[in-house]
Parts: C-alpha cells; sequence; structure tokens
DNA sequence: GATCTTTGTGTTAGCGCTACCATGATGGGA
DNA sequence: TCCCATCATGGTAGCGCTAACACAAAGATC
C-alpha cells in the first residue's frame, strides 16, 4: 500500500511544516541564494536524508525515489555546499609541510605550490619550520599526537634516517620531496638528479671543454651523490676521464663553495669549467674566480644546480638546472590526500612515486672555453 | 499512530540527553583531533565567542582576555577550521597578493606571513606575481572584475603613482606593505626605515668609522630616500659631515651594488665602511672587496639592509637590519579583513597604518677599523 | 505463526563556527 | 540616587550537511 503511506507522510510533512516548526527558511544570516538540500527534499517529496543518500550515490534508495530527487535536483539546479559537507562528514585533512631548507627561494616556491593547492582540495596545511633534524623530530611527534594525516618531507629532512624511521612508525602520510630513501614513505616526488647532471655536465662539454672541476653537496643528502654519478657518466660518455684532483667535496653551503673553488683553481692549470653541486656553491666559486681575476664566464665557466633566488641576483647570472619545486609540492599534496582516502577504504594503499621533468637554464655564466686555455689567469681587468 | 510513537520517542531522546548533557566531546563522528574553538575557550577560561571576537579582530575584548586567547591559540596550535567558518559566517573574502620583487628570500617571508594568516582567517589568498608595473595594472583591473574584496601592494608597487591611483580609484581595500605615498589607500605597515638607517649608521660609527660609504637604493622607491636620510641624520649628529663623494646611487640590484663599490673603493682613501642600502648591494660590495684583496671586515666593514637569505649565504654573513616582513604581511591581511567588515557594517573605515619594530642584526662584516687607517689596500692574503 | 533480516526511509544530533541578542558590569549625567 | 549608554562577555540558535540510529513494512527462516 504505497499508495497509503505516501499521503499520509505527506500530510504529516505538511503539519510540521505548518506548525512553523521551521516556518522561516534561512534568516538574515546568508542573504539569499544556493537551493539546499531541504529544498530539493520538499520538491521531490521526502527528507533531506534520502536527498543526501542519493547524492552520494548509496544504495538502499529505490529508483522510483532516486529519480524523484534527480528531477528535483535538476529542477532547482542545486549543488550541494562544501563547507556543509566537509564539515559534516568531518573530513578536513590536515597536513604539515615541514621544512628546513636554507634557501629561501626553494621555500618561497615549495610554500605556492603546496598551498595552492591545499586551498584547491579544501586541506588544511600547516606550514612548520625547523631549525635541525631534531627540531622536526619533536614537532612531528607533537603534530602526530595531535592527528595529523599527512607530511611533506623536503630534502634535507627526506635524507634524514632518524625522521624517516619517526615518520614511518607514525601512521601519518609522509611524502619525501626529492630525493630520498624514500622506501619506508608513502612515496615520493623528484626530478632525476642523474640525468639533470648528466645533462648540464653534457652541456659543459658540448662547449667545447675538457678539464671540468665539480664540487660535490653535502655527503649525507642523497641528491648529492646521484648529481656526482651524472657529472661522471657525461664525462666518460665524452670520453673524458674526470680527473679525480679536480672533483672536490662541498656541503652545499657557500663557505664551502669558496673552500672548494679555492682547490679548484689553485690546481695548474685550473679547470675551465666548475660545476657545483648548487647555486650557493656555484655563486661561492664566482666569488673565488674573481677575487682571482678570473673573468666568468670568459676565463672559466662556473653552473649551478636548483635555480634559487641567488643564481640570478648575482652577476653574472648563474646557468643552472630548475626543477619545477611548485609542481612538486602541488603533486606532494593532492598525492596525500590520494592516499589518505584510499587507506580509510580500503585499508590500504601502495606507495606513490613521480618524477617530473626539469629544465636547464641557460644564462650568463658559461662560455666556450677562451683559446689560450688551460694558461694562466688573464689579467684583464674586471668586466 | 505515529503521533504517539513520536511523543515516546521525544521523551526517550530528551532524557538520554539530559543525562550525559555535554560531558562527552566529540563523539564518534570525528575520531580524531584538531583542536576546535570550544577548546581554546576552555584552555583561556572564557567563552568560545570571546575567542572568535578575538580571532576575527573584533573590538569589544579586553587586552588582558585577548592576551589570553591568544596564548591559548599558540599553546594548542589551533586553526579555525575553514568550513565551520564559511558555513557560519557566509561569505569568503579574497585577496590578492600583488608582487614584483626581485627579492625572492623577501619572498617567501612574505608569502608565510600572508598565506598563514589568510589561511587562519579562511581567507582566499591569490597570489599574482608581476613582472612590471604595468602588468600589475591589467591585472588589478581584471581582478576587480572578478569582484576581489582586496590587495597586498608590498613595495615596489606601492611606490609607483600609477599603481596607486588604480588601487585608489577601484573599490577593492588596499594595503601597502612597506614606506609609500600611502595616502589614498586603506592602510600601511612599516618599519621606520629612517630610524633603522640612522642606527645602522650610527652602530658603524661607533665601531670607530669615520670615513662612511653610503649606497643608494633605487630612486623611485620611497624607501631609499628614507635610508639616505637616516644615514646623513646619523653621521651629522655624531659631527661628521658626509663627504658627497662617498655617497653613491645604487638601484638595489646586485649590479649596481656593484658598480657603486667599485666607485667607492676606487676614492683614496678609500671609506673603512661601506653601509649598503640593501643585502644585494651589500653582497657585492663583499664581493668587490674581495676582488680588491680586501678583507671584510678588517680591512672594510660592510653592512646591508633587509636581512635577506643573501646576507646569511654570503661569507662573510652581513650585519644588517631585519625587517618583520612576516609580521608586517600578517598584519597586512588582518588589517584588509577587518577594514572589509566594518565596511559593510558601518559604511566607511577609516586608513589603518602600523610601524612594526626592526632588529640589528650583527653578524660578521663589520668591525672597527683597522689601524693602517685609509692607507692603502691590505695585501693580506684572503680569510 | 513467531522470530529474525532486509530494505527503504525518517529522525535526531551534531560537525565548528558565527550572528544575534541577553546579560552583567561599569560609568557618567540627570 | 536612578537611569541609560557603553563596554565585555555569555547564551542560543542555527549555517547545510551527514553519521548513526530508529522503525515500519515486507520477506525469510524456523
Amino acid at each position: 500500500m504505497p499508495e497509503k503511506l505516501k499521503r499520509v507522510y505527506v500530510k504529516a510533512m505538511k503539519m510540521q511544516d505548518s506548525d512553523t516548526k521551521l516556518p522561516r527558511r534561512r534568516a538574515a544570516r546568508r542573504g539569499n541564494s544556493a537551493p539546499t538540500i531541504g529544498d530539493v527534499a520538499r520538491e521531490a517529496g521526502c527528507s533531506p536524508m534520502t536527498v543526501s543518500r542519493v547524492i552520494n550515490g548509496e544504495a538502499n534508495v529505490r529508483e522510483q525515489t532516486r529519480e524523484l530527487v534527480l528531477e528535483a535536483i535538476r529542477k532547482l539546479n542545486y549543488a550541494p555546499n562544501r563547507a556543509a559537507r566537509s564539515l559534516a562528514g568531518g573530513e578536513q585533512l590536515r597536513i604539515a609541510l615541514m621544512f628546513d631548507n636554507p634557501s629561501a627561494s626553494y621555500l618561497s616556491e615549495f610554500l605556492m605550490g603546496a598551498l595552492e593547492e591545499a586551498s584547491r582540495n579544501d586541506i588544511h596545511l600547516e606550514v612548520q619550520r625547523c631549525e635541525s633534524a631534531e627540531e622536526a623530530l619533536s614537532i612531528m611527534g607533537k603534530l602526530a599526537k595531535e592527528g595529523i594525516d599527512g607530511f611533506i618531507l623536503p630534502s634535507p629532512l627526506c635524507d634524514d634516517q632518524k625522521v624517516l624511521d619517526l615518520a614511518r612508525e607514525l601512521d601519518a602520510v609522509s611524502i619525501a620531496v626529492g630525493p630520498g630513501k624514500a622506501e619506508g614513505l608513502h612515496g615520493a616526488v623528484m626530478i632525476d638528479e642523474f640525468q639533470a647532471a648528466y645533462d648540464m655536465t653534457k652541456h659543459i662539454i658540448d662547449l667545447g671543454h675538457e678539464r671540468v672541476g665539480f664540487i660535490i653537496g653535502n655527503p649525507e643528502q642523497i641528491a648529492s651523490g646521484r648529481r656526482l654519478n651524472g657529472f661522471r657518466a657525461a664525462m666518460l660518455d665524452a670520453g673524458l676521464t674526470p680527473d679525480e684532483e679536480l672533483i672536490v667535496q662541498g656541503r652545499f653551503t657557500y663557505r664551502s663553495g669558496m673552500a672548494g673553488a679555492e682547490r679548484l683553481l689553485s690546481v695548474h692549470p685550473h679547470p675551465t669549467a666548475i660545476f657545483a653541486s648548487n647555486d650557493d656553491m656555484a655563486a661561492a666559486t664566482v666569488a673565488v674566480a674573481h677575487r682571482k681575476h678570473l673573468d666568468v664566464p670568459n676565463d672559466i665557466t662556473v653552473c649551478g644546480f636548483d635555480d634559487t633566488a641567488m643564481a640570478s641576483t648575482i652577476w653574472p647570472e648563474l646557468t643552472t638546472i630548475r626543477q619545477p619545486i611548485r609542481e612538486m609540492t602541488a603533486w606532494a599534496v593532492t598525492a596525500i590526500a590520494r592516499i589518505i582516502r584510499s587507506k580509510r577504504t580500503d585499508g590500504r594503499a601502495k606507495p606513490q612515486q613521480k618524477i617530473l621533468p626539469y629544465t636547464l637554464v641557460r644564462r650568463e655564466s658559461d662560455a666556450a672555453p677562451s683559446l689560450a686555455r688551460g694558461s694562466a689567469n688573464s689579467l684583464l681587468s674586471d668586466r
């Protein structure tokens, strides 16, 4: 007897309605606008709950009712309110963006990517600056206790074993941005550091350089080794044997770059090109070269890596490798969201990994070697 | 008999309700964490309403209470739930963050301040990079047409007359970050540039320097003039007459800093200290000094302004003036929100202005002048 | 036929926050 | 002294939606 039922129901609804129960709809609070789920329910002659079920594609709704609701939705041009939805659903992911990166321009790109993506997906991002790996550990612990859903760990944090261990233990989802031993994590985004260094080296070789110096990055960061390997491979592929005297250790800092450049430039004959593993060290190399009255790029080519602000601030501006940092972070955010959701649904989710393309940015610090190659320092004045 | 049933049911519910009142918080719905406004209220010993008022920067909250609440917020690391906010509050503000600043480290601080504050207040921030004032104009026009609520204009945009004129015309709320002719705008945040330059100059003088060089910033930016005036005033107050030969024009770029330093260091005898109007130019000065085999700080003191990343990247690290950029932008964001709200309430809102405190950060690029003062270049090797 | 299940739907109670009004203190001004 | 502004704060009632349960009706099981 669906007939009768229906009638009774409708009547009840009406009574309730006229009972004033909900006499006014949408008071002063919200001037106007946007039909609500209640409007649809009224239109379709059912309860808001049923409408909700239809919207969310749940089972257990009679086909006929569903049609009615869909019809009403179409008629009112209804669209669910996102805010209300996530409020009621209790969703809202919270993910923490940890960073411990000295390079500020890296940071700004990093932030832009993450924040944009987060706001698009209604994810709450907590930006946490930490001075050291130890501080990172304690912050992560605290956040985990507060129930954070995920961590984004840019290099060099994702190079630190203790940080990785902790990330693995916590039941938040962690994604590394930059190369790292991401095995235990839920994923990582990075560029192909090896290939990028290979390309840069090849670029230098193609310019005509044969004696190419290399300043290695901080040995504790995975990227350092990969960049070095890329350099070596490119040299070998070009039939050049890397001169071990021309490969010096650095630590990614300006200071270490100075020391490295100092060593490289006191070799006789000095290299005609120096590829530093990051821009800070490249900038330091330029400074040292200038101090020795070597013109960059005419007397010596200097290339960096990362395309930080420094690369385009100093003079001459550095030829370097640009990482799509913004896209990388954006990917990390969506990946976390995706993993968390699928974790909630079917328990586990397999790790994700992504390699994004880099760009070789050519500026003013590279040139073909001068003809008087390998000879003593030029005595030309600056500029 | 739905009637009867209903009644019974309701009664049952009521009993249950009064039984438990509100001892438990956060039922199964939201298993996890994230402090709510209620938690903050409990922590601060006041009502949620008061917390809400503090968060929204409303008036009529006693200073003491406000402190208490802020303290609680900090302690719990609370951040308002955006969904709830826009649900309850209705609208969502959209404000644009325009920037055209060559210095990227400025940018990252800038972004952090703005984004953090924006997400705290559920304001949608649109970050707009523009290459020139012209581009800024067209972007602003477009955004205004789309109905943006406000603009944040950092220096040097807020130095450009055309940009200011446009900002004044549009009915969005515009706030300048940094010194500028903010008259027509709705407000501005800045530091006391004059006093900061004065303090730095005094610091240099107190070190024992008498021949102090100065590199002026971009003449189109208001800050340049104020810094220069601060320098002049401090010199005069110390009984030193600024030597016009030791005051050279720069443009805030590294390149212009090199040229300026070059000129200053070719004066005989060269100044024993150089105060550059920003860090990029100071870094360039260090580079030039090194090229001339002058040790910094033993042969020459070099000071900068702004405390950008560069200041602490290069070697020696620069003594400089730190602006609380992050706080400045954060203030700008809340100010815009406040102004818009009060504009909606009582029609108009008077412009707001804020001067924030700066810090003189002493690092390694300053020292007392060497005894062999003013004489020829030292021939000591580097470092 | 009495008891479980299943199915389709309705009811209630919030999610976290803010608009709006109520209230209790203050502080003049009459 | 009383009254009425003016704070500073609290209480209440939703914003639009959904989780969790309630419960009729119809079938399935013993």
